[in-house]
DNA sequence: AATATCATGTAACATGTTACATGATTGG
DNA sequence: CCAATCATGTAACATGTTACATGATATT
């Protein structure tokens, strides 16, 4: 329970797909996970001894003094497929954006578009990151992991577009209400 | 700093919509936020007393003894509208279905199709609430804020949509992928 | 030689949830 | 009167990040 069965999943994902040091399960995470996950060392070095205390993991010679590399061992298999059926609640969501937009009265129509422009270009780059990600695959030699990796990266692309188009829809949306009430507000030129 | 200034900037915003008690913030954000924020007892109660602390609150006389109604003050007023226009972070992305999707070569196909149905599912019946809370808002008084609310819920929307069709398209990517791995182990009837 | 990267680990801090204790009021 | 809901608050626990300390190896 401590350290979470969630930051031990990432560590045994991580390392099922090829052993590696503590130092290049944070990078498989942040590069490859990094859009969907995230692990920072005060987690990963704690779950790996935990880890090999289990029995789920060995060290095995690092390629350098003074450092490991980890492997599952069977019983770590047994363990990442267990732990990967048991159902997984959401994390309660805090999105800071939405927070924002929601009180945009307090905030300014202004400000609400500037954040939306904002918005709508992340969501281009990673939409363009995403691509850049399903291109480098076909370079990778995991192919037996390719058709799950693709569910993921497509579900990062669906995620992205529905961004621009939602953006670019409220931006209109809050145009109208802003030349309304300029109109209402200052009727030099009604008809 | 302490509480966030999170958890400080949604308490502020659920009292300038109308001033309430503790118990009718958490209400408010579990209910009108609760797609996209959450805040527990264990934040909003210390919050509103540091809140007040600082003459961002005030206690009015609350509809029960041992009851307060917190409203904002004019300082009040001016925090929330400085928090709402510093930059936000997004939080560290922790999607526990992409986790188990992108390691679905060991959790296997099949169990990977009923997470995809179980995410469809879910996805189908935000997308109702949220068309719900729409045809709600035509009831509410607070029109200052329909803009923006309803920006939100179309956010909510647009993502509901699609999660819709990436598990559609997800699903039929992996039968066929199934398929294809059928045919070529149990090669009983080619042509 | 200096700088960047690889590598490990932890202590201090920050954040956040859950469960519990407590009691008033409302509606059936 | 009993159950549900309104209402406040906190202590224990769980989770997670950041900054730092340390040093090897690779690159320029």
């Amino acid at each position: 329970m401590a350290r979470g069965r969630q930051t031990e999943l990432a560590v045994l994902g991580a390392l099922s797909v090829q052993p590696m040091t503590g130092y290049a399960v944070r990078e498989e995470i942040r590069q490859v996970l990094g859009h969907f996950w995230s692990e920072s060392y005060g987690q990963i070095y704690p779950a790996l001894a935990e880890l090999q205390r289990d029995g789920l993991i060995e060290a095995q010679q690092g390629a350098r003094p003074g450092s490991s590399t980890y492997a599952l061992t069977a019983a770590g298999r047994g363990r990442l497929a267990e732990l990967l059926r048991q159902p997984h609640q959401p994390a309660p969501p805090r999105n800071a954006l939405m927070l924002r937009l929601f009180f945009g009265r307090t905030l300014g129509a202004e400000a609400c578009r500037a954040l939306l422009r904002q918005a709508r270009t992340e969501a281009e780059q990673r939409l363009a990151q995403f691509q850049a990600i399903r291109a480098e695959l076909a370079t990778d030699p995991h192919t037996e992991h390719h058709p799950y990796w693709l569910i993921t990266i497509s579900a990062g692309e669906h995620t992205a577009r529905a961004a621009i188009a939602w953006a670019d829809e409220s931006l209109t949306a809050l145009s109208q209400q802003n030349d309304a009430q300029a109109r209402t507000q200052t009727p030099h030129d009604g008809p």
